[in-house]
DNA sequence: GATTCCCGACCGACCGGGCGGTCGGGCTAG
DNA sequence: CTAGCCCGACCGCCCGGTCGGTCGGGAATC
């Protein structure tokens, strides 16, 4: 229901956007003009202000998506997770792929924060702490129930850790290269929760 | 000797340079204008224009300032190190450190790099490459001496995560938090290398 | 020591161009 | 007719970059 009434105009600005996010990537917010888009996306200029306001709303258009697609995802994972172990590793593994399969769009996000309007940035930083806490959840949760289990940093900081890890696959990965996003996102899951699996002292 | 002769022009150079990173962090390179710069730095846009010949040259110099000291730094790190797997530890704590200490010169290095001339952009990867092969050289001495160690991915795989992890501190990592840049470089390190140093069978 | 010259450091005023954005109107389907 | 979609031509602004010239101090000349 809710997809088939799409209208026609809603998949011009889906089409758009990606267009635009592609182009963003490669040369940037700033100097990506808006003639560029119009003539890649095969419009005219004053068309593309038809369905866009101005250009700044083509990236909060593009940080919305990611964003909301993001949290749904990491909340889903968590819940479907048996365990707060395998949630951080779904959530690990999940990103990568996600990461891989969306490099443009990731690059986007992660290069052009500056260019955000001030008072959508915040918007934009609520909703991404909103998904580190999903992972200072399930790691917290781990931790409390593995009291043994001593991590070398605070919780925090192995949650920035993995999360630089995981999204700094926007920068080298490779879809030639020899993995999937999916190898790719257990191959780091594995490696990254090391340090919560194997209990230094015995099982409680 | 070769300190004091750096001239009067030098100097104002490097305190262009220095000033103009920190701008460009903030508001982005292509966003920010000779003029803010000129201003900042309390000199007018001719005199800008008599220290660099265009504003590509600011954000050429930043570069490579930041690249040669990041290869001269992991340079002397691996030849300083005790083991292979010291280099790899200290290369860590040692990046995560510096880029902490510098992260509006390392923003600037990770999120304009579509703005540089496309001549120079290869000269750059390929430093980045040259640090980057002291990091995998070191690896690969490591399980090469250490047969029974078996990584879940391949080599080049693993740096990039670990390299993702450290570099990823430049959006995060906060003065005013609890840890010192050099505390954070250790328990990054310790924590990154645990799938190295714990050897699953036994000790050949 | 005085005079001349030179040169690096410095700036006010200006330029061409390309940008984001708009205007007014022309198609075409229902 | 009307409503949605579309565009050629245009505007004002601000950018990177330049021009022509001033100023002050140190070397060179007498």
């Amino acid at each position: 229901m809710t997809e088939t009434t799409v209208s026609r105009a809603d998949a011009q600005r889906a089409r758009v956007t990606s267009i635009s996010a592609e182009i963003f990537s490669r040369r940037g917010f700033r100097a990506t003009s808006m003639n560029e888009i119009a003539a890649a996306v095969g419009l005219s200029k004053p068309t593309l202000y038809h369905y866009f306001r101005n250009k700044e709303e083509l990236l909060v258009r593009i940080y919305s998506d990611v964003l909301d697609e993001s949290l749904a995802m990491g909340e889903r994972t968590v819940a479907a997770a048996a365990s707060p172990l395998d949630a951080i590793r779904d959530l690990i593994a999940s990103r990568v792929a996600y990461t891989c399969e969306n490099q443009a769009l990731l690059k986007v996000c992660f290069e052009e924060e500056h260019e955000l309007p001030p008072e959508l940035a915040d918007g934009v930083l609520r909703r991404r702490r909103a998904f580190e806490r999903l992972f200072a959840g399930a790691l917290e949760r781990h931790l409390a129930g593995h009291p043994g289990l001593r991590l070398p940093m605070a919780p925090k900081v192995y949650v920035n850790m993995c999360l630089g890890a995981v999204n700094w696959c926007y920068k080298w990965y490779r879809s030639a290269g020899p993995c999937t996003p999916e190898q790719l996102g257990r191959q780091l899951a594995e490696t990254l929760t090391a340090s919560l699996a194997a209990t230094p002292g015995r099982v409680g």
